[in-house]
DNA sequence: GAGATGACGTCCA
DNA sequence: ATGGACGCCATCT
């Protein structure tokens, strides 16, 4: 085990299973109710860690598993409400998807502050909505 | 087959 | 607050 496949600084993984875990990832996302956001950092921490992968590197890369599995969602789910740890929309800035999720973000009430920033203590999932 | 290109988060200077 | 480095690759030109 423990292969040392050459790469120095791989930051790109995958999962064991990647579709299996894009199941699982797409399942949360399915859940994230209408006016709220969710992290990938957050729905990667839903995800049981899958057998084989190591604690800390699944701690490490997880959010950006999240994010391929986000590349790849299928039709119908509230692919929109995926933003990242800054409460920022992580779509290439400029492209069609960025302004399509800001959107339909905006759609649902939820509110961007003049940097593009969305307030997770108010819109968060699963987050006291209440004061600010 | 080789090279470019990815929907992240955390830590440290 | 801001910028850069780091962390088991896979897939498409």
């Amino acid at each position: 085990m423990t292969r040392p496949t050459g790469g120095p600084r791989s930051g790109f993984t995958s999962p064991p299973s990647r579709a299996d875990f894009n199941t699982r990832v797409w399942q949360i996302v399915e859940q994230i109710p209408r006016g709220r956001v969710a992290t990938y950092g957050q729905i990667g921490a839903m995800v049981k860690r899958p057998a084989g992968t190591g604690v800390r590197h699944y701690h490490a890369a997880r959010a950006r598993w999240v994010g391929q599995a986000m590349a790849n969602c299928p039709p119908g789910l509230p692919w929109q409400r995926v933003v990242n740890s800054q409460g920022r929309i992580s779509v290439r800035p400029g492209s069609d998807s960025h302004v399509l999720q800001r959107t339909l973000l905006e759609r649902e009430g939820i509110e961007f502050d003049a940097r593009g920033r969305i307030d997770l203590a108010r819109y968060g999932w699963e987050n006291s909505p209440r004061r600010r």
